[in-house]
DNA sequence: ACTGAAATTATGCGAGC
DNA sequence: GCTCGCATAATTTCAGT
């Protein structure tokens, strides 16, 4: 069970903020010396609390302008063989997130599309082709903004 | 609008898998000098294809455990106030995303908590206080995945 | 776009609190 | 046990070519 006290805080809501600021400049801001800085860093990661740091793309500028919500039911019987299925539909280079939730749908998926051709095929073709998927409902997403704080 | 060409690509795709890659690991995986290389990333950051670095932080570490889906459906005669409502809301420590979504609901609001009290009284003062708001519906997130090929 | 030098930053180690 | 300061290694950055 990690510990995680007021520095550890600070340090991963910058950290959050941005990834690629400097151990000094961190450490600096922080009020620690910059191999105690690291060594906090290090352990952080290691324990798993930083779970890693990733670059936010601009999804238009990769050729996927368009992005959508898609609402998921699972078939009543079906929800011990979901595990599977997740696990393929994660790795699908168009699927940003997954949630799994409670509720009257089960997962909804945030996926990015070229235009809406390739949204239907990917619906068609990942989704209801399934035998345990009881309905999809899909949502265009006009916006969608990263909270601030505490980076996910 | 900026060009993206193939050796952009598998920069932004390296960069969304781990942001803190070395820029010169990033130039030999890609085939290019150091140098060029970190041309090719200042430009797309300027830009704006690369909108910034994230650490990715375990929520329950930082005593937030619990995290939600709270769908939000505006009153029809409201539409054109919600951009201050949205302002301050995803300004809010506990909001990861805020989805602006076609269909039925309005927004779709992804929060952290640190448990089911810290969650109602988020709805309740945040979010059922404002007459704008005709109807939330709050549900749990059992767990959540990143897509892996391209970062968001 | 590459090469090589210079500045900046990251990392490991021994000492001190 | 945690922190610091220094020495070394790695990386970033900016010339010139």
């Amino acid at each position: 069970m990690p510990v995680v006290d007021e520095i550890d805080h600070r340090i991963l809501n910058l950290l959050a903020a941005d990834a690629r600021m400097p151990n000094n400049a961190l450490a600096a801001e922080v009020g620690i010396a910059p191999s105690t800085c690291l060594g906090r860093i290090r352990a952080l990661r290691e324990s798993g609390v930083i779970r890693g740091y990733h670059a936010d793309i601009d999804q238009a500028a990769l050729g996927r302008p368009m992005q959508a919500m898609i609402s998921v039911r699972i078939q009543s019987g079906a929800r011990e063989r979901i595990g599977a299925f997740l696990d393929r539909i994660r790795r699908r280079p168009e699927v940003h997130n997954v949630y799994f939730l409670s509720g009257a749908n089960d997962f909804l998926l945030h996926v990015g599309a070229a235009d809406a051709h390739m949204l239907r095929d990917f619906v068609v073709d990942q989704l209801s082709v399934h035998p345990e998927i009881a309905l999809t409902e899909t949502n265009l997403i006009f916006e969608h903004y990263r909270g601030e704080a505490t980076g996910l």
